[in-house]
DNA sequence: ATGCACACGACCTAGTTATG
DNA sequence: CATAACTAGGTCGTGTGCAT
């Protein structure tokens, strides 16, 4: 973004192009966005309210000279990624264009526990033979293979998500971090790529930039792209296009930058897979609802946001958000999550049943936005 | 040379989870 | 159920590359 504008005065018509194009899937993206979230039972309105908020980051934030200090490193090696992406459509490597991410959160992963709550170090006792940890859900069935990943991983993973800015269309061998398309080697691709830095991933969490949370944060960042995630079965319209034999596997994101001690700046590729799931499959998880739930709490609630209308027994809720506590302290944690949630008006909800011969079944349903994005920012207020 | 703006380690606290 | 053990996340101070 930035170096477009850098370049603009002086430049190749191709590029003047190029900005055309990516207006034009702006639009297109914008549209689909709107008919997804209508899908979801989001009314008008607030696909509208949605719109108007998922505004693109400031370009020129970054590379203004002026505000240059140390930071220059980060804005420097940024500058020069975004410089290869357009060297690389100037070879005709690929396509790109902007887009406007909008808290998206792939479904499937919403359903399946892939990031559980809990101590890292207590995971290990999950893994098979195979090192690899084994999920089944009515929604998918499948393993994950690598480093065992927490809460946390999945905060960082949204403000990945959160921060992208670009997507590649091409042929994958020639994609910055050559991918495979899923269903066919041959055809053309979509990946998405994100410039960014561990501090901006901090801040976007509402976090401070100091401490020892930013070797935390890179060290997740890692664990990241050190998984990938194999299914078996998937209930996921968005990917019969792509799943032959009833099988695929995914990374999460891929980590194009080299030298990670030396420079703070990431530079992180999407797969297509993950890209399919961002515009076709997609849940919407409000950062301003998760910052107020405990690890359990995030947890619970990415599996209720995937749904409009939720009926489930609090043992599969365990299953299915990957919990370790003993089921008594679930059931804790459960009602506290719910409580919470309620009170900021995200939904309404009973527990019903006694445990014993009736199972306990969380029922209930989401609100419409606007009272929980109100609730949240009140809360933050104060 | 100086100050800016960020990077990052040392240390502290509050809250969460494990344990007896 | 009480309490120990961990963890997230904060503050503070120092280090450092770059622009001025």
């Amino acid at each position: 973004m930035s170096t477009t504008a850098k370049h603009q005065q002086g430049t190749p018509i191709a590029l003047l192009d190029s900005l055309e194009k990516i207006q034009q899937k702006f639009e297109q993206k914008k549209a689909r966005q709107a008919q997804q979230l209508l899908e979801q039972g989001y009314t008008p309105e607030l696909v509208r309210e949605l719109e108007a908020e998922a505004k693109p980051r400031d370009p020129g934030k970054k590379v203004s000279p002026h505000k240059l200090g140390r930071g220059a490193t980060s804005a420097r090696l940024i500058e020069q990624a975004q410089l290869q992406l357009f060297e690389g459509e100037q070879r005709g490597d690929f396509k790109q264009f902007n887009i406007e991410p909008n808290s998206e959160y792939p479904s499937l992963l919403a359903r399946v526990p892939v990031f559980a709550p809990g101590q890292r170090s207590k995971m290990a006792a999950r893994l098979d033979k195979d090192l690899a940890m084994h999920f089944e859900t009515g929604w998918g069935k499948g393993r994950k293979f690598g480093p065992p990943l927490t809460i946390y991983d999945e905060d960082t993973l949204l403000a990945i998500l959160g921060l992208r800015q670009r997507q590649l269309v091409g042929v994958g061998s020639k994609m910055p971090m050559p991918v495979m398309h899923p269903g066919n080697p041959a055809e053309e691709t979509n990946v998405q790529v994100v410039f960014t830095t561990i501090g901006e991933i901090q801040e976007f969490l509402g976090l401070t930039k100091g401490g020892s949370g930013h070797n935390r944060r890179l060290a997740s960042v890692k664990r990241l792209a050190g998984v990938v995630i194999e299914f078996t079965r998937a209930s996921d319209p968005a990917m019969n296009s792509v799943i032959k034999g009833g099988s695929f596997s995914t990374k999460i994101i891929d980590l194009v930058t080299q030298d990670l001690e030396k420079e703070s700046c990431l530079y992180i590729q999407l797969p297509p897979v993950m890209v399919k799931w961002l515009s076709h499959s997609y849940t919407y998880i409000e950062m301003d609802v998760r910052r107020h739930l405990t690890d359990h709490g995030k947890a619970i609630h990415k599996f209720l946001a995937s749904q409009r209308n939720f009926n489930v027994t609090i043992e599969k809720l365990k299953e299915i958000t990957g919990s370790l506590l003993p089921k008594r302290e679930f059931v804790r944690v459960t009602r506290q999550t719910m409580k919470t949630l309620q009170s900021i008006g995200w939904c309404e909800y009973s527990i019903d049943g006694n445990g014993r011969s009736k199972p306990l079944v969380l029922k209930g349903s989401r609100l419409p936005r606007r009272g929980a994005s109100q609730a949240a920012s009140r809360d933050l207020a104060k």
